[in-house]
DNA sequence: CGATATCACACGTTAATACC
DNA sequence: GGTATTAACGTGTGATATCG
């Protein structure tokens, strides 16, 4: 455990041997480990990462995305010997301000509820539907940040629908609804904080969203809101609601058709890393030639976590199935 | 004149697409 | 999903310019 200062708080090596069977969670024994030093509370913002017996292909930096993942799938990937290491960024009172951050995505959802009612319109689920009834009515915060994230990660897609199907729409353009943050006066804006600390939270809560493999095919880019350091202003609802009401709109981006891009319609394509992506492909690759969906999804999560590639280069599951069916193609060539 | 930097170009690889 | 094709990307090479 280390301070914004990367100073090491707490460190500590423990030895288990656990015995587990193929489908045991990986989740199951990082919490067995970390309630042996009193963090069992910390596994949502605890980054996992495994060491391979022949350290040829993953290192300690090649984190383990999905902590649901059963210990029958790792063996393919890394043997019979796993080395798994947990770690945890930040000041163990800072993480209460978990709660900040739930409250933040809670008045954002109810402020865009508020202002733009038709885009609850279409969805169907009914534990979503009752999430936006509980925000309606501005009852006390008891959904789950996991749950508000959802109902947030619906809200967007809908916003999307709606700026496609009408010009009229009140909504002024495509903005992912965090990306409201940007417009928050600079004084509130997180990225100048000094306090690092809070910083490492969300780091940490957007790897939770991650655990909790809720995506959907969109929803990659979506961070959940960034929590201010000015606790005075932020715990104070109405405070920030003014400050979101009064953000002036952003301006409409028409993007006109280019008779370039649709004479040549522009490809855009994503590279693997011929140090490490590419080679955890061919071991997948000599394990299956064709993965299963889920995983297809485990791969790109696993390559997108052990890498630092920005939002826009995500690696998806589609970019993964392509990798296969052409590096299928390529074999079948050589034969 | 030699070393170095910059640029354009060719070519191979490979992710993405179209078609079946 | 397989195959053929397209297009993005990386790399190597040669021509040219610049500098000491």
């Amino acid at each position: 455990m280390q301070n914004d200062g990367h100073q090491m708080l707490f460190e500590a090596e423990k030895e288990r041997t656990v015995k587990v069977t193929c489908n045991t969670p990986l989740k199951g024994i990082c919490i067995d480990t970390m309630a042996t030093f009193g963090l069992g509370h910390l596994i949502h913002i605890t980054k996992v990462s495994v060491k391979t017996s022949d350290y040829k292909y993953l290192t300690f930096d090649a984190y383990i995305p999905d902590l649901n993942l059963n210990v029958g799938a790792l063996r393919h990937i890394f043997g019979d010997f796993l080395i798994v290491k947990l770690h945890l960024n930040g000041k163990i009172e800072d993480y209460s301000k978990h709660d900040l951050k739930k409250t933040l995505c809670y008045n954002l959802l109810n402020l865009l509820i508020k202002k733009y009612p038709k885009i609850k319109d279409s969805i169907t689920d009914v534990t979503h539907r009752n999430i936006i009834k509980d925000i309606e009515g501005d009852s006390p915060i008891k959904d789950s940040l996991k749950s508000l994230l959802a109902v947030n990660n619906l809200l967007e897609e809908e916003l999307k629908v709606l700026n496609k199907s009408t010009e009229e729409s009140p909504i002024r353009r495509n903005i992912p609804i965090n990306d409201i943050k940007k417009e928050v006066p600079e004084d509130c804006d997180p990225q100048k904080s000094e306090n690092h600390n809070t910083r490492n939270i969300i780091k940490t809560v957007e790897l939770d969203t991650s655990i909790n493999n809720q995506k959907t095919s969109n929803n990659k880019n979506i961070k959940p809101p960034e929590v201010p350091t000015n606790n005075t202003l932020f715990n104070n609802n109405e405070a920030l609601l003014e400050i979101l009401n009064h953000t002036p709109p952003p301006q409409i981006i028409e993007e006109k058709p280019s008779k370039k891009k649709s004479q040549s319609q522009y490809r855009s394509r994503i590279t693997f890393s011929h140090k490490n992506e590419t080679p955890f492909l061919e071991k997948w690759f000599t394990l299956t030639k064709k993965p299963s969906p889920i995983e297809l999804q485990q791969i790109a999560d696993y390559l997108n976590n052990s890498s630092n590639r920005p939002e826009d280069a995500k690696i998806t599951s589609q970019n993964v199935k392509i990798w296969f069916k052409n590096r299928r193609a390529k074999t079948n060539k050589k034969s």
